[in-house]
DNA sequence: TCGAAACATGAGTCAACATTCAACTTCAGG
DNA sequence: CCTGAAGTTGAATGTTGACTCATGTTTCGA
Protein backbone atom coordinates (compact mmCIF):
# COMPACT_ATOMS: atom_id res chain seq x y z
CA UNK A 1 0.00 0.00 0.00
CA UNK A 2 1.55 3.38 -1.11
CA UNK A 3 1.38 6.91 0.42
CA UNK A 4 -0.71 8.25 -1.41
CA UNK A 5 -3.74 5.38 -1.28
CA UNK A 6 -2.72 5.04 2.28
CA UNK A 7 -3.59 8.72 2.52
CA UNK A 8 -7.04 9.01 0.80
CA UNK A 9 -8.23 11.77 -1.36
CA UNK A 10 -7.31 14.98 0.96
CA UNK A 11 -3.63 14.08 0.30
CA UNK A 12 -3.35 13.91 -3.65
CA UNK A 13 -2.02 17.07 -4.11
CA UNK A 14 0.50 16.74 -0.94
CA UNK A 15 1.59 13.74 -2.25
CA UNK A 16 5.29 13.52 -2.74
CA UNK A 17 6.40 13.77 -6.86
CA UNK A 18 10.46 12.39 -6.03
CA UNK A 19 12.22 10.26 -3.67
CA UNK A 20 13.47 13.21 -1.65
CA UNK A 21 9.74 13.80 -0.37
CA UNK A 22 8.59 10.28 -0.28
CA UNK A 23 12.08 10.15 2.41
CA UNK A 24 10.75 13.53 4.11
CA UNK A 25 7.25 12.04 4.38
CA UNK A 26 8.56 9.03 5.93
CA UNK A 27 10.49 10.85 8.80
CA UNK A 28 7.63 12.80 9.35
CA UNK A 29 5.14 9.78 9.85
CA UNK A 30 7.82 8.36 11.92
CA UNK A 31 8.40 11.84 14.15
CA UNK A 32 4.86 12.35 14.67
CA UNK A 33 3.76 8.58 15.77
CA UNK A 34 6.16 9.30 18.23
CA UNK A 35 5.24 12.70 19.47
CA UNK A 36 1.78 12.01 19.96
CA UNK A 37 2.15 8.71 21.62
CA UNK A 38 4.54 10.56 23.95
CA UNK A 39 2.94 13.42 24.37
CA UNK A 40 -0.36 12.81 23.56
CA UNK A 41 -2.43 14.64 20.86
CA UNK A 42 -2.60 17.82 22.09
CA UNK A 43 0.25 18.53 23.86
CA UNK A 44 2.63 16.94 20.76
CA UNK A 45 3.00 20.26 18.80
CA UNK A 46 4.43 20.60 15.05
CA UNK A 47 7.49 21.89 15.99
CA UNK A 48 8.02 19.08 18.14
CA UNK A 49 7.24 16.78 15.13
CA UNK A 50 9.81 18.47 12.16
CA UNK A 51 12.47 18.54 15.04
CA UNK A 52 12.29 14.80 15.30
CA UNK A 53 12.10 14.53 11.80
CA UNK A 54 15.03 17.09 11.07
CA UNK A 55 12.97 18.62 8.84
CA UNK A 56 12.23 22.57 8.96
CA UNK A 57 8.49 23.23 10.12
CA UNK A 58 7.22 24.75 6.87
CA UNK A 59 8.02 21.17 5.70
CA UNK A 60 5.22 19.87 7.57
CA UNK A 61 2.96 21.46 5.51
CA UNK A 62 4.11 20.45 2.19
CA UNK A 63 2.80 17.44 3.18
CA UNK A 64 -0.04 17.54 5.57
CA UNK A 65 -2.80 20.26 5.17
CA UNK A 66 -3.16 19.99 9.38
CA UNK A 67 -2.17 18.62 12.64
CA UNK A 68 -5.01 16.24 12.50
CA UNK A 69 -4.55 15.07 9.17
CA UNK A 70 -1.52 13.13 10.28
CA UNK A 71 -3.06 12.11 13.12
CA UNK A 72 -5.68 10.31 11.14
CA UNK A 73 -3.33 9.14 9.01
CA UNK A 74 -1.56 7.45 11.76
CA UNK A 75 -4.88 5.69 13.14
CA UNK A 76 -5.21 4.43 9.40
CA UNK A 77 -2.20 3.18 9.14
CA UNK A 78 -1.88 1.55 12.69
CA UNK A 79 -5.30 -0.37 11.69
CA UNK A 80 -3.68 -1.82 8.85
CA UNK A 81 -0.82 -3.03 10.63
CA UNK A 82 -2.63 -4.71 13.21
CA UNK A 83 -4.91 -6.61 11.34
CA UNK A 84 -1.59 -7.86 9.16
CA UNK A 85 -0.39 -8.67 12.23
CA UNK A 86 -2.72 -10.41 13.84
CA UNK A 87 -3.97 -12.51 10.58
CA UNK A 88 -0.69 -13.49 9.66
CA UNK A 89 -0.55 -14.41 13.08
CA UNK A 90 -3.28 -16.77 13.59
CA UNK A 91 -3.80 -17.92 9.84
CA UNK A 92 -2.75 -21.43 10.90
CA UNK A 93 -4.74 -22.00 13.74
CA UNK A 94 -7.04 -25.16 13.11
CA UNK A 95 -10.01 -23.61 14.48
CA UNK A 96 -11.63 -20.79 16.13
CA UNK A 97 -11.44 -21.52 19.65
CA UNK A 98 -7.57 -21.63 19.04
CA UNK A 99 -7.82 -18.42 16.70
CA UNK A 100 -9.32 -16.83 19.60
CA UNK A 101 -6.16 -17.62 21.59
CA UNK A 102 -3.29 -17.38 19.56
CA UNK A 103 -5.21 -13.42 18.73
CA UNK A 104 -5.32 -12.16 22.11
CA UNK A 105 -1.40 -13.41 22.25
CA UNK A 106 -0.59 -11.85 19.20
CA UNK A 107 -2.06 -8.26 19.96
CA UNK A 108 -0.79 -8.41 23.48
CA UNK A 109 2.50 -8.97 21.66
CA UNK A 110 1.92 -6.54 18.93
CA UNK A 111 0.74 -3.71 21.42
CA UNK A 112 4.39 -3.70 23.18
CA UNK A 113 6.06 -3.53 20.13
CA UNK A 114 3.72 -0.31 18.67
CA UNK A 115 2.57 1.35 22.02
CA UNK A 116 2.54 4.95 20.77
CA UNK A 117 0.68 4.05 17.67
CA UNK A 118 -1.83 2.09 20.10
CA UNK A 119 -1.88 5.03 21.99
CA UNK A 120 -2.77 7.48 19.38
CA UNK A 121 -5.47 4.52 18.39
CA UNK A 122 -7.19 4.92 21.60
CA UNK A 123 -6.64 8.96 21.61
CA UNK A 124 -8.53 8.68 18.65
CA UNK A 125 -11.89 8.56 20.68
CA UNK A 126 -11.19 12.17 21.36
CA UNK A 127 -9.35 13.66 18.63
CA UNK A 128 -11.01 12.08 15.34
CA UNK A 129 -14.21 10.11 16.91
CA UNK A 130 -15.16 8.67 12.92
CA UNK A 131 -11.80 7.20 12.31
CA UNK A 132 -11.73 6.03 16.10
CA UNK A 133 -15.46 3.91 14.90
CA UNK A 134 -14.33 3.02 11.73
CA UNK A 135 -11.27 1.13 13.24
CA UNK A 136 -13.40 -1.31 15.43
CA UNK A 137 -15.75 -1.55 12.80
CA UNK A 138 -13.74 -2.90 10.72
CA UNK A 139 -12.72 -5.28 13.56
CA UNK A 140 -16.04 -5.87 14.51
CA UNK A 141 -17.86 -6.86 10.46
CA UNK A 142 -14.67 -9.76 10.72
CA UNK A 143 -15.33 -11.09 14.02
CA UNK A 144 -18.66 -11.14 13.00
CA UNK A 145 -17.27 -13.03 9.96
CA UNK A 146 -15.28 -15.31 11.34
CA UNK A 147 -18.05 -16.16 14.12
CA UNK A 148 -20.34 -17.23 11.67
CA UNK A 149 -18.37 -19.18 9.65
CA UNK A 150 -16.81 -21.23 13.13
CA UNK A 151 -21.01 -21.80 13.89
CA UNK A 152 -21.91 -22.99 10.68
CA UNK A 153 -18.70 -25.45 10.98
CA UNK A 154 -19.72 -26.41 14.30
CA UNK A 155 -16.68 -25.07 15.69
CA UNK A 156 -18.66 -22.44 18.60
CA UNK A 157 -21.75 -22.69 19.57
CA UNK A 158 -24.37 -20.84 17.98
CA UNK A 159 -25.28 -17.07 19.24
CA UNK A 160 -25.62 -13.81 18.32
CA UNK A 161 -22.60 -13.05 16.50
CA UNK A 162 -22.42 -8.78 17.18
CA UNK A 163 -23.08 -8.35 20.60
CA UNK A 164 -19.88 -11.27 21.18
CA UNK A 165 -18.15 -9.45 18.65
CA UNK A 166 -18.04 -6.21 20.63
CA UNK A 167 -17.26 -7.90 23.92
CA UNK A 168 -14.33 -9.96 22.50
CA UNK A 169 -12.89 -6.59 20.81
CA UNK A 170 -13.47 -5.30 24.48
CA UNK A 171 -11.46 -8.02 26.15
CA UNK A 172 -8.48 -7.67 23.66
CA UNK A 173 -8.46 -4.11 23.94
CA UNK A 174 -7.82 -3.99 27.80
CA UNK A 175 -5.68 -6.98 27.99
CA UNK A 176 -3.68 -5.45 25.52
CA UNK A 177 -3.83 -2.05 27.32
CA UNK A 178 -2.85 -3.93 31.36
CA UNK A 179 -0.29 -6.24 29.90
CA UNK A 180 0.88 -4.30 26.57
CA UNK A 181 0.85 -0.66 27.16
CA UNK A 182 0.82 -0.22 31.25
CA UNK A 183 2.73 -3.39 32.85
CA UNK A 184 4.52 -6.42 31.26
CA UNK A 185 4.72 -8.33 34.05
CA UNK A 186 2.88 -11.64 32.77
CA UNK A 187 3.77 -13.13 29.14
CA UNK A 188 1.16 -12.85 26.75
CA UNK A 189 1.09 -16.32 26.23
CA UNK A 190 0.41 -17.02 29.81
CA UNK A 191 -2.43 -13.95 29.18
CA UNK A 192 -3.89 -15.18 26.15
CA UNK A 193 -4.32 -19.21 28.11
CA UNK A 194 -5.97 -17.73 31.16
CA UNK A 195 -8.63 -15.79 29.27
CA UNK A 196 -8.90 -18.51 26.53
CA UNK A 197 -9.91 -21.21 28.93
CA UNK A 198 -12.47 -19.21 30.10
CA UNK A 199 -13.33 -18.10 26.68
CA UNK A 200 -14.17 -21.62 25.46
CA UNK A 201 -15.42 -22.96 28.09
CA UNK A 202 -17.39 -20.11 30.67
CA UNK A 203 -17.19 -19.57 34.28
CA UNK A 204 -20.38 -22.07 34.95
CA UNK A 205 -19.14 -25.18 36.32
CA UNK A 206 -21.95 -27.03 34.78
CA UNK A 207 -21.86 -27.69 30.78
CA UNK A 208 -24.82 -25.78 28.80
CA UNK A 209 -28.20 -27.23 28.71
CA UNK A 210 -28.59 -28.69 25.08
CA UNK B 1 -20.21 12.08 50.15
CA UNK B 2 -19.21 15.87 50.80
CA UNK B 3 -18.03 17.99 48.51
CA UNK B 4 -15.65 18.30 50.55
CA UNK B 5 -14.43 14.95 50.81
CA UNK B 6 -14.98 14.51 47.31
CA UNK B 7 -12.59 16.36 46.36
CA UNK B 8 -9.95 15.88 48.53
CA UNK B 9 -6.83 17.67 50.19
CA UNK B 10 -6.26 19.93 47.12
CA UNK B 11 -9.94 21.67 47.63
CA UNK B 12 -9.57 22.61 51.02
CA UNK B 13 -9.06 26.02 51.06
CA UNK B 14 -11.35 26.32 48.20
CA UNK B 15 -14.47 24.63 49.84
CA UNK B 16 -17.30 26.65 49.89
CA UNK B 17 -18.82 27.98 53.77
CA UNK B 18 -22.27 29.21 52.54
CA UNK B 19 -24.97 27.89 50.89
CA UNK B 20 -25.40 30.07 48.25
CA UNK B 21 -21.40 29.01 47.36
CA UNK B 22 -22.38 25.35 47.82
CA UNK B 23 -25.17 26.33 44.81
CA UNK B 24 -22.54 27.84 42.91
CA UNK B 25 -20.14 25.06 42.98
CA UNK B 26 -22.47 22.53 42.06
CA UNK B 27 -23.62 24.38 39.33
CA UNK B 28 -20.05 24.90 38.26
CA UNK B 29 -19.77 21.32 38.13
CA UNK B 30 -23.10 20.31 36.45
CA UNK B 31 -21.91 23.04 33.74
CA UNK B 32 -18.47 21.06 33.54
CA UNK B 33 -19.65 17.57 33.38
CA UNK B 34 -21.69 18.73 30.08
CA UNK B 35 -18.95 21.16 28.65
CA UNK B 36 -16.38 18.40 29.02
CA UNK B 37 -18.48 15.58 27.88
CA UNK B 38 -20.01 17.47 24.76
CA UNK B 39 -16.61 19.26 23.73
CA UNK B 40 -13.78 17.01 25.46
CA UNK B 41 -11.67 18.43 27.75
CA UNK B 42 -9.43 20.55 25.22
CA UNK B 43 -11.68 21.82 23.76
CA UNK B 44 -13.85 23.09 26.58
CA UNK B 45 -12.88 26.16 27.94
CA UNK B 46 -13.66 27.89 31.43
CA UNK B 47 -15.42 30.37 29.65
CA UNK B 48 -17.85 27.97 28.36
CA UNK B 49 -18.03 26.30 31.84
CA UNK B 50 -19.32 29.63 33.61
CA UNK B 51 -21.46 30.48 31.26
CA UNK B 52 -23.30 27.10 31.21
CA UNK B 53 -23.31 27.96 35.32
CA UNK B 54 -24.58 31.02 34.73
CA UNK B 55 -21.83 32.14 36.81
CA UNK B 56 -18.52 34.76 35.89
CA UNK B 57 -15.41 33.51 34.68
CA UNK B 58 -13.57 34.33 37.25
CA UNK B 59 -16.14 32.51 40.03
CA UNK B 60 -14.30 28.92 38.78
CA UNK B 61 -11.30 29.86 39.96
CA UNK B 62 -13.37 30.65 43.32
CA UNK B 63 -13.81 26.44 43.80
CA UNK B 64 -11.15 25.32 41.42
CA UNK B 65 -7.51 25.80 41.08
CA UNK B 66 -7.10 24.57 37.48
CA UNK B 67 -9.32 22.95 34.87
CA UNK B 68 -7.57 19.96 35.47
CA UNK B 69 -8.73 19.57 38.70
CA UNK B 70 -12.17 20.07 38.12
CA UNK B 71 -11.68 17.14 35.52
CA UNK B 72 -10.76 14.93 37.73
CA UNK B 73 -12.85 15.79 40.57
CA UNK B 74 -15.34 14.40 37.63
CA UNK B 75 -13.80 11.18 37.13
CA UNK B 76 -13.57 10.73 40.75
CA UNK B 77 -17.60 11.61 41.06
CA UNK B 78 -18.20 8.93 38.14
CA UNK B 79 -15.87 6.46 39.66
CA UNK B 80 -18.39 6.75 42.78
CA UNK B 81 -21.72 7.09 41.37
CA UNK B 82 -20.67 4.00 38.75
CA UNK B 83 -19.72 1.29 41.86
CA UNK B 84 -22.60 2.45 43.75
CA UNK B 85 -25.07 2.24 40.70
CA UNK B 86 -24.09 -1.40 40.07
CA UNK B 87 -23.73 -2.81 43.36
CA UNK B 88 -26.91 -1.78 44.20
CA UNK B 89 -28.39 -3.49 41.39
CA UNK B 90 -26.68 -5.99 41.83
CA UNK B 91 -27.06 -6.82 44.96
CA UNK B 92 -30.02 -9.26 44.74
CA UNK B 93 -28.94 -11.08 42.92
CA UNK B 94 -28.08 -15.13 43.81
CA UNK B 95 -24.85 -15.88 42.45
CA UNK B 96 -22.13 -14.60 40.65
CA UNK B 97 -22.70 -15.51 37.14
CA UNK B 98 -26.45 -13.85 37.23
CA UNK B 99 -24.51 -10.67 39.23
CA UNK B 100 -22.68 -10.85 35.53
CA UNK B 101 -25.43 -10.45 33.54
CA UNK B 102 -27.31 -8.25 35.57
CA UNK B 103 -23.74 -5.74 35.96
CA UNK B 104 -23.24 -5.90 32.40
CA UNK B 105 -27.38 -4.57 32.20
CA UNK B 106 -26.83 -2.11 34.82
CA UNK B 107 -23.75 -0.92 33.08
CA UNK B 108 -25.18 -0.05 29.73
CA UNK B 109 -28.21 1.59 31.41
CA UNK B 110 -25.78 3.73 33.49
CA UNK B 111 -23.76 4.95 30.79
CA UNK B 112 -26.70 5.87 28.66
CA UNK B 113 -27.90 7.88 31.45
CA UNK B 114 -24.62 9.48 32.46
CA UNK B 115 -23.45 9.69 28.36
CA UNK B 116 -21.44 12.76 29.36
CA UNK B 117 -19.65 11.65 32.81
CA UNK B 118 -18.71 8.61 30.76
CA UNK B 119 -16.94 10.09 27.89
CA UNK B 120 -14.97 12.47 31.00
CA UNK B 121 -13.39 8.91 32.22
CA UNK B 122 -12.71 7.75 29.03
CA UNK B 123 -10.97 10.69 28.18
CA UNK B 124 -9.05 10.64 31.45
CA UNK B 125 -6.30 8.35 30.05
CA UNK B 126 -5.22 11.40 28.31
CA UNK B 127 -5.66 13.90 30.46
CA UNK B 128 -5.41 12.59 34.03
CA UNK B 129 -3.52 9.14 33.72
CA UNK B 130 -3.25 8.38 36.76
CA UNK B 131 -6.93 9.12 37.76
CA UNK B 132 -8.05 6.54 34.83
CA UNK B 133 -5.85 3.87 36.03
CA UNK B 134 -7.03 4.39 39.31
CA UNK B 135 -10.56 4.30 38.34
CA UNK B 136 -10.38 0.56 36.61
CA UNK B 137 -8.10 -0.21 39.18
CA UNK B 138 -10.89 -0.24 41.68
CA UNK B 139 -12.77 -2.19 39.52
CA UNK B 140 -10.28 -4.80 39.23
CA UNK B 141 -9.74 -5.42 43.23
CA UNK B 142 -13.44 -5.90 43.28
CA UNK B 143 -14.29 -7.99 40.59
CA UNK B 144 -10.74 -10.52 41.45
CA UNK B 145 -12.15 -10.28 45.27
CA UNK B 146 -15.91 -11.15 43.62
CA UNK B 147 -14.49 -13.94 41.61
CA UNK B 148 -12.39 -15.54 44.22
CA UNK B 149 -15.14 -15.67 46.65
CA UNK B 150 -17.45 -17.03 43.78
CA UNK B 151 -15.08 -19.45 43.19
CA UNK B 152 -14.76 -20.59 46.69
CA UNK B 153 -18.42 -20.87 46.87
CA UNK B 154 -18.12 -23.72 43.81
CA UNK B 155 -20.16 -20.54 41.64
CA UNK B 156 -17.67 -20.80 39.10
CA UNK B 157 -14.94 -23.16 37.73
CA UNK B 158 -11.42 -21.95 39.07
CA UNK B 159 -9.05 -19.85 37.27
CA UNK B 160 -6.72 -16.80 37.32
CA UNK B 161 -8.51 -13.83 39.20
CA UNK B 162 -6.73 -11.08 37.56
CA UNK B 163 -6.76 -12.22 33.82
CA UNK B 164 -10.45 -12.34 33.95
CA UNK B 165 -10.86 -9.40 35.65
CA UNK B 166 -9.15 -7.01 32.81
CA UNK B 167 -11.12 -9.30 29.96
CA UNK B 168 -14.51 -8.73 32.10
CA UNK B 169 -13.68 -4.80 32.50
CA UNK B 170 -12.77 -4.58 28.72
CA UNK B 171 -15.96 -6.70 27.97
CA UNK B 172 -18.49 -4.20 29.96
CA UNK B 173 -16.22 -0.90 28.81
CA UNK B 174 -16.68 -1.74 25.25
CA UNK B 175 -20.30 -3.14 25.94
CA UNK B 176 -20.90 0.29 27.20
CA UNK B 177 -19.03 2.39 24.60
CA UNK B 178 -21.22 0.50 21.69
CA UNK B 179 -24.57 0.16 23.14
CA UNK B 180 -24.72 2.47 25.99
CA UNK B 181 -23.25 5.77 24.01
CA UNK B 182 -23.02 5.02 20.53
CA UNK B 183 -26.15 3.18 19.93
CA UNK B 184 -29.42 2.50 21.42
CA UNK B 185 -30.48 -0.01 18.90
CA UNK B 186 -30.72 -3.04 21.55
CA UNK B 187 -31.79 -3.07 24.87
CA UNK B 188 -29.20 -3.23 27.93
CA UNK B 189 -31.19 -7.38 28.95
CA UNK B 190 -30.69 -8.26 25.34
CA UNK B 191 -27.18 -7.37 24.95
CA UNK B 192 -26.70 -8.43 28.88
CA UNK B 193 -28.19 -11.94 27.95
CA UNK B 194 -26.33 -12.28 24.97
CA UNK B 195 -23.56 -12.12 27.03
CA UNK B 196 -23.64 -13.91 29.56
CA UNK B 197 -24.42 -16.94 27.91
CA UNK B 198 -21.16 -16.76 26.26
CA UNK B 199 -19.28 -16.02 29.34
CA UNK B 200 -21.90 -18.86 31.36
CA UNK B 201 -21.25 -21.07 29.03
CA UNK B 202 -17.99 -20.19 26.51
CA UNK B 203 -18.02 -21.03 23.07
CA UNK B 204 -16.98 -24.24 23.06
CA UNK B 205 -19.33 -26.76 22.10
CA UNK B 206 -18.15 -29.02 24.52
CA UNK B 207 -18.24 -28.76 27.74
CA UNK B 208 -14.28 -28.24 29.87
CA UNK B 209 -12.63 -31.23 31.16
CA UNK B 210 -12.52 -32.58 34.62
C1' DT C 1 23.33 23.60 -19.35
C1' DC C 2 18.91 25.70 -18.25
C1' DG C 3 14.46 26.36 -16.44
C1' DA C 4 10.73 24.98 -14.02
C1' DA C 5 8.71 22.10 -10.76
C1' DA C 6 9.49 20.15 -6.17
C1' DC C 7 10.98 20.73 -1.96
C1' DA C 8 12.95 23.11 2.28
C1' DT C 9 13.27 26.86 5.45
C1' DG C 10 11.94 29.43 9.76
C1' DA C 11 10.58 34.11 11.14
C1' DG C 12 6.24 36.13 11.62
C1' DT C 13 1.07 36.30 12.13
C1' DC C 14 -2.94 35.62 14.76
C1' DA C 15 -6.47 33.75 17.48
C1' DA C 16 -7.56 31.15 21.36
C1' DC C 17 -7.75 30.44 26.04
C1' DA C 18 -6.14 29.66 31.07
C1' DT C 19 -5.36 32.25 34.77
C1' DT C 20 -4.99 36.66 37.68
C1' DC C 21 -6.70 40.47 40.14
C1' DA C 22 -8.64 44.55 41.99
C1' DA C 23 -13.05 46.39 42.54
C1' DC C 24 -17.67 45.29 43.81
C1' DT C 25 -21.83 42.87 46.14
C1' DT C 26 -24.10 39.94 49.54
C1' DC C 27 -25.22 38.79 53.99
C1' DA C 28 -24.99 37.20 58.90
C1' DG C 29 -23.76 38.53 63.46
C1' DG C 30 -23.15 42.13 66.67
C1' DC D 1 -27.02 49.58 60.26
C1' DC D 2 -22.09 48.46 60.40
C1' DT D 3 -18.36 45.39 59.41
C1' DG D 4 -15.78 41.87 57.58
C1' DA D 5 -15.76 37.40 55.56
C1' DA D 6 -17.48 35.06 51.66
C1' DG D 7 -18.60 35.28 47.20
C1' DT D 8 -18.92 37.57 42.46
C1' DT D 9 -17.37 40.00 38.54
C1' DG D 10 -15.11 40.44 33.82
C1' DA D 11 -11.40 43.16 31.79
C1' DA D 12 -6.56 42.49 31.28
C1' DT D 13 -2.39 39.64 30.97
C1' DG D 14 0.58 36.37 29.04
C1' DT D 15 1.56 32.30 26.76
C1' DT D 16 1.24 28.97 23.50
C1' DG D 17 1.30 26.99 19.12
C1' DA D 18 -1.03 26.07 14.55
C1' DC D 19 -0.52 27.77 10.26
C1' DT D 20 1.34 31.19 6.38
C1' DC D 21 4.49 32.79 3.16
C1' DA D 22 8.34 34.91 0.89
C1' DT D 23 12.68 33.37 -0.09
C1' DG D 24 16.09 29.99 -1.10
C1' DT D 25 17.80 25.31 -2.66
C1' DT D 26 17.58 20.85 -5.10
C1' DT D 27 16.18 17.84 -8.66
C1' DC D 28 15.55 16.45 -13.27
C1' DG D 29 13.85 16.34 -17.94
C1' DA D 30 14.85 18.39 -22.33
Amino acid sequence: MNAKARHSAAMQDKAPRTERGRRTLRRLLDAAAAEFGERGFHDASINGITQRAGAALGSFYTYFDSKEEVFRALVSHMGQLTRQFISERIGSAPDRLTAERMGIEAFIEFVREHKDLYRIVMEAQFVAEDAYRAYYQVFEEAYRRNLKAAESRGEIRGGPAEERAWALIGMNVFLGLRYGVWEEDKSPAEVAAAVADMLNFGLSPKPAEA
